[in-house]
DNA sequence: GTGTTTGCAAAGTGTTTGCAATTTA
DNA sequence: TAAATTGCAAACACTTTGCAAACAC
């Protein structure tokens, strides 16, 4: 487990405040495998861990690390947000039925040409959804 | 402009009634050329064309569609459900600024290897989605 | 006539916001 | 102590639902 002291750094450099609140849910967040997770599902991994955090501190820290590039949002549902806390270049499979999210192994896919965007526009992202139901 | 019995036709054959509302809300989907939607731009549509329908119809409506294979529903805004008239298989370019969509020309991009579906599950589709932004 | 569909208003869901109290620096 | 952050509850936007009236067959 990466040291306390390297979520502090993490979360200052993102020119936030290491408040008690960011720190945990940065430790739930960065301190194991990268995962895919909602709101509702990291304020409840908190509340295990005997954490006080409210709904929405959850949700706003969700969006400050986001925007610091700590944590990348996956549109998979119109209903939910989900993000992933790899950020680098990757797809997902999304499981329809229990609305769970995996990623695409890296060789099992791949996207030739990538189209021009528009004048005057960037392209931000490519975002590949694979949906899976049951046969 | 397809005769009126076109649209009833495609209607019933859907297993629904040809209602009024339905039959208004076919003529405005797939009446001109192919295009991306929310409800409520739909819901403004039939207004402007002096349709009553209500906001919960259309959203039954789009439902239904969507079903019977009529319409095929575009998920890139966690907040807000998209549909295309399209239902073949293609990609789309999301412009976050102003929420609009807008078909990737086929030849721009393409997908190599498709990864495999885990055991007892299939690909139901495999969505593409371009995110623009301003440069 | 029977079963389906509609429209309304109410309820629901996930998310955001306003603001006083608390915490950080 | 000044500025940022939190938590609550209320507000929000979009969508779904329950049910009586209207409609299709």
């Amino acid at each position: 487990m990466r040291p306390y002291s390297h979520f502090l750094e993490q979360i200052r450099s993102a020119g936030l405040r290491p408040t008690r609140q960011r720190l945990a849910l940065a430790k739930l967040l960065f301190g194991g495998e990268d995962r895919h997770l909602t709101a509702e599902t990291l304020h409840a991994d908190a509340q295990a861990d005997k954490v006080r955090v409210s709904l929405a501190t959850v949700y706003n820290t969700l969006h400050q690390f986001t925007d610091a590039g700590m944590l990348r949002e996956i549109v998979v549902d119109a209903s939910r947000s989900y993000f992933d806390t790899n950020t680098s270049d990757h797809h997902h499979f999304y499981f329809e039925k229990d609305g769970m999210l995996s990623d695409v192994p890296e060789q099992s896919i791949s996207i030739d040409k990538v189209p021009d965007a528009p004048e005057g526009m960037i392209i931000k992202s490519i975002d590949v959804v694979v949906r899976i139901a049951e046969a």
